[in-house]
DNA sequence: GATGAATGAGATTTCATTCAT
DNA sequence: TATGAATGAAATCTCATTCAT
């Protein structure tokens, strides 16, 4: 009992470790350019080993959206707890988005991909689907923010709580994605520093939704 | 001379066939599961040809890019100037990049491949930059409304003209793209109807910028 | 020693457990496209514990050529020490062969494979010789009935008991596994229905022994 | 004109000239156990080259069928017309048959090897069925030779020209096929000799259509 | 200018088999 | 005895690109 338990949890520290050196290599080249011969090498396994643990390639960089997204939920539930009032919570999850991206652009770009991508991705992969209901569920929680913020008399009248919650969400992620792949550029071109920036849109969202105070 | 000329014409008249059919197959498989046999069939030219004509695979890519991004800036340039007012220009603006992806959505999504790949595009491409630059360009003077504005006292002081537009030029496309692949699963989640969920996001965009009105 | 003898018991007992749980994935699949994985699970087994069984895939799909043969020499034991008559022997050994083709089409083919592949077998592999030499020694048993026959005035004077025995015996399970890959065939093209095909095979190796009556 | 004519004939001289590399490969070691990669270096050319060629593995395999069908038919056509009675066309068919099976055991092997596995070949691939068409009409032609055997009174009142064609067919390639796999140990093990064999199987065949001589 | 022919360099995935436990 | 884990060694097929004509 003690052994398969052993076993179970050596099995599961293999798999991380398998996660973790495909980590390495897609991080670096994306997901076309990676090869599972890449990911063998790194992880100083054999290509077969790791079919074993992981029916395809797609599957495996799945694995990481998992770990992503896990990590990106957990700051954004954090985030929301700890600030004192509705303002503050609809600021901090835009702040934490931003945070992820700039602490984690790589899981980021994964999370992307498989949105992007998800019209190409092989039958039989419902994960994906589970994972993407994830998302719209936790739009819907969001969405309790502003009406809340909506009742306190903070949030404009006419705004759709879930419409909206949905356009800053959608929003959002598209300008961060953007702006980090411009974000030198940006600096050179108009002299914009990246924090300046980052205010700005806040800024503009925030305006968007507060009421004139 | 003019047999020159004609060839000249009638080489270009060539090339400009070579990206129509490439177009019509890149934009039903995507880059990678578009082979230049595809392409070359569709054409009715051999491969090698399409060599003459196109460095690689990513250029003849490329001329699609500048296609879709001269239809844009013509779309945009156009929408400006027949606005009558500072606002209606700013809004207009918003309008004409949903128009664009919407009736091209193709050329969209081969502007997006260049933005999101930039950094694994092979060397000696600086085609590619002198595109950002215009992108950039064109930036520039559309903070020119938001200071026209500012100027008017129809957009809140505390904006940056150049700032401001560019994060709202990131944060719109990138809804945009977000928006219209998951636009159905929206509709069945959240009973949001794509025109609403436009029309949300005008009035959030606006609202962010214009003053108490 | 009953404790050995039951442990001896057990491990044939799982033995051929394993061979009926190979027969099953084998006879549907055939050897090449069958795994030891997919016999494994049929099993309920592991791979490896296979492997204790058996040396090889080839050596536990010989097994069931084994079982094939057993049965098939058992019916013709049968068939012979029943015909009352010699011409009812020789005629009954045909009908016999045709109605293990029919009842054990899967043994039959794997029969079929060994004869085949003979002389790929990877090297080390006696066994098969032991089963040639078998069937070569019932030839010998059956070519008394040819000389049993042609003592009775029987058989024509001109045949050789040994010769002909071999030729038929080649010949008519030849015809059998030939006759069934086409049957569907022969009977839309030809009309020709399975057991008038049968009939007249009989007839004409019948009418090849036997003397003018 | 004179141009593309060469050309025509220099890509089919290199289509041949693959089928010959391909059969030299496949003769040795059997169709699973050859590589195309083993084909390309027999060839010198690459893997990538052969696919211009041939679509699949299992296409190229089936050139070297269509030339043992090619010889095969031709010698069978050859010697009906050359022997002056029915009685010799009919022996010199079987004569015929043997020959190739000995000329050409490897051509022999490809033809069983597709109709063996025809239930297994991959779906598109009405060219085998086509063969085969060709072979159930020839049986139809020399049915003809029984039929006129018949009027002739040399050959069995009760036999039906199509049905016995058709056993005689099955019959004697499949004891050819089932003979050289065995030849070598009947030697050793009876004494027989090949031709003594080839005989007693030709004398039997007769025997069993001719009616008393 | 146009092309048919050729290919280098993989890519993913499979599987029989072994071995430490 | 039983097995989970691991792997070496392929195997088929693809494709952007080049080059002689």
């Amino acid at each position: 009992m003690g052994i398969s338990e052993r076993k179970e949890r050596e099995k599961e520290r293999r798999r991380q470790e398998i996660i973790s050196a495909a980590e390495h290599v897609f991080f670096r080249n994306g997901f076309e350019k990676t090869t599972m011969e890449m990911i063998a090498e790194q992880a100083e396994l054999s290509k077969a080993t790791l079919y074993l643990y992981f029916k395809s390639k797609e599957e495996l960089y799945f694995a990481i959206h998992l770990r992503g997204e896990a990590i990106l939920l957990e700051m954004m539930e954090n985030a929301v707890n700890r600030a004192p009032s509705t303002e503050e919570k609809i600021l901090s999850l835009l702040k934490t988005i931003a945070d992820f991206k700039k602490r984690y652009p790589d899981y980021f770009e994964v999370i992307e991909y498989f949105h992007i991508n998800r019209a190409l991705l092989k039958s039989g992969f419902e994960k994906i689907e589970e994972s993407f209901k994830r998302e719209r569920k936790n739009l819907k929680r969001w969405s309790d923010l502003i009406e809340q913020g909506k009742r306190e008399g903070l949030v404009r009248e006419d705004l759709d709580p879930v419409k909206s919650i949905i356009v800053i969400w959608l929003q959002f992620t598209g300008f961060l994605q953007r702006f980090y792949l411009i974000c030198d550029e940006l600096k050179s071109e108009f002299g914009v520093e990246e924090d300046e920036l980052l205010e700005e849109a806040y800024k503009l969202i925030m305006n968007g939704i507060l009421r004139r105070e």
